[in-house]
DNA sequence: ACAGGAATTGTTAACGTTAACAATATTATA
DNA sequence: TATAATATTGTTAACGTTAACAATTCCTGT
């Protein structure tokens, strides 16, 4: 459809070679033809044809950024920040494809034509059919938020469970003893990380744990608000309940104020994620902040530096977590 | 690198031609050559490569949809809703690239080798000179969000003029006649048509216009929250304000209850988009709906079937808003 | 058994680019 | 001034696929 290097070669009067190296910085190729292709070029608005490109340089320029899910459970902010992180490092030196994982019936079409590269944000278990398929294929890969121990395969993790811990033991500091936790959705693996964060804490506290106090959740505001009932219900109130995200922390507020006790008053809240709105609602909630930008820029870079033919180790890297002390925690 | 078309050739002891006539379904073959090639094809894992098939059908099998900005003040969930909405759409049918327009220095690499069709989400008057310059290449556009004259293009855009006047009316029909807006970001459409309809209601109910009850803001928390300090500290508080967006609204909440206020009995206030958020957030916040979702549902639809060959055909679809009551709006 | 047609298969070129190598022009060296 | 070395350019093939057209095979009806 467009103009192509043959006809700009016709009008230079030289080969479609040599345009082909005016146009990419050849040495070889003298000064003032160089100079006389190029403004021919430009005169023509001349867009090189990325599909001939790839298929003689063996080289998409896609890299595909995969989520579990893009619709089923991902909350906004998550998934905002982790395009946000890889498109700050990649801009427009590759495509972004974003997929989710649960889009594909089968992985037969995953191929070295179609991807340079790719990240996953895992967030289920059930990727790990997906990540074996990458693997084999040997497209460079990085995994983000899922543990793998895939040799050749970068690994950028956040430090859930330390997260989940040092939550916790704010919550203890602060001298609560009864404290529940609201669990994340069922197959994710930050549900458990999270709540091996909360036994940790309370193991090593030799604080008793209660069936009753851990209830089951899956990470949207709704089922927060379900699982907070269900524990204002129980004849032993929990004095601080540590919600596994944001989302349901919220849920949880909105149960307890109905209930016409207090946050944090009558009941200390803690979350998890440190979404954006944290800090504005009331009480503002306490929260561990999980660097997904970080993680997914750290990722991104890596992965270019896999591509740019840096060697392409193995490798597994924590991004700390970090406890954002607001209202939502008080003494019980 | 992979298996080609050549080699399967070789192992059915036919040409290539025929084998991609048993890949692609042609008629002008037989069953049962047919049946011999997919069985190695499917043996030996065949994947077609992409770019070779791009560079021959002219075809490169991606969609792109832009926004203005991917980081700098488009809200989280706005972005995720959009690209579900494209996303239910497309499926693997395409390649979703996602990119910020704002990522661009300059346009020239835009070509329709790169996209088939491209998906505008335009929040702010600058994306002008990309949006003629996809239109000049005449790579087939949709554009959600922003009035375009330009024929051949489908334009899809909410209602929101109507809805920040419903909202308005709300007020009104509550008794209110002190009411503030809080505006949105400079550059964006959105926040002159949300303005335009609080001026509309305004003037229609023969409210005084007072300059002071009009604060600049930027559609973050943040300025929500300045703007409400702002409005707090006027002689004449008004009754209820009207936020521009939801987060701003949240903002304005926060500043309220600081000053030792409460919402909705001292002041009633109205956000607009209905974030996830809206419903857990104390009180829960009256807001209007924006068909984010819808509207690029729509938008991803209508660029399938101009793909498809349907006749291209400049269009305007208006998706209407809703009024969401919830509980920050009462009487004065 | 043979013409004529339909069904099936093969040959070759094309898509737009880069790269290996060959050819030519230019310069430096003796 | 001839010659080797170097700089510049051109020729051709290649990447993996589809498509136009040519060639062949297989039936059908007589």
């Amino acid at each position: 459809m467009g103009i192509t290097i043959k006809e700009i070669a016709k009008m230079a009067k030289v080969s479609h070679t040599t345009v082909s190296r005016a146009l990419n910085d050849s040495p070889f190729i003298n000064q003032e033809t160089k100079d006389r292709i190029l403004e021919i070029a430009k005169r023509l608005n001349y867009v090189p044809n990325f599909n001939a490109k790839s298929l003689v340089l063996q080289k998409s320029h896609n890299i595909g950024l995969f989520f579990s899910t893009i619709s089923k459970g991902t909350s906004s902010t998550f998934f905002h920040e982790t395009i946000i992180g890889v498109n700050n490092v990649i801009k427009n030196k590759y495509n972004l494809l974003v997929q989710g994982i649960d889009d594909y019936s089968d992985y037969s079409s995953l191929d070295n034509s179609r991807f340079d590269g790719i990240i996953i944000m895992s967030q289920m278990d059930r990727d790990n059919a997906f990540i074996y398929k990458v693997a084999e294929k040997s497209i460079p890969l990085v995994i983000l938020n899922r543990e793998s121990n895939l040799d050749s395969v970068v690994n950028i993790l956040a430090a859930e469970k330390a997260g989940a811990y040092s939550a916790l033991k704010y919550l203890v500091q602060n001298g609560h003893k009864d404290i529940a936790i609201l669990e994340g959705k069922e197959g994710f693996i930050s549900t458990v990380n999270r709540k091996d964060g909360y036994f940790q804490a309370l193991i090593e506290n030799k604080i008793e744990i209660r069936p009753e106090y851990m209830v089951g959740g899956n990470y949207d505001i709704e089922s927060g608000y379900q699982g907070m009932k269900k524990l204002l219900n129980l004849p032993n109130v929990p004095t601080a309940v540590f919600c596994s995200n944001d989302n349901m922390a919220v849920g949880a507020v909105k149960a307890v104020h109905e209930s016409g006790l207090k946050v944090p008053e009558n009941i200390s809240i803690i979350g998890f994620d440190n979404s954006e709105f944290c800090k504005y609602v009331t009480p503002a909630l306490t929260t561990v902040k999980k660097p997904i930008r970080e993680m997914s820029t750290e990722g991104a870079q890596r992965l270019m530096d896999m591509l740019e033919g840096h060697a392409i180790k193995g490798e597994r890297i924590y991004i700390p977590t970090e406890l954002i002390i607001r209202e939502s925690v008080t003494c019980p």
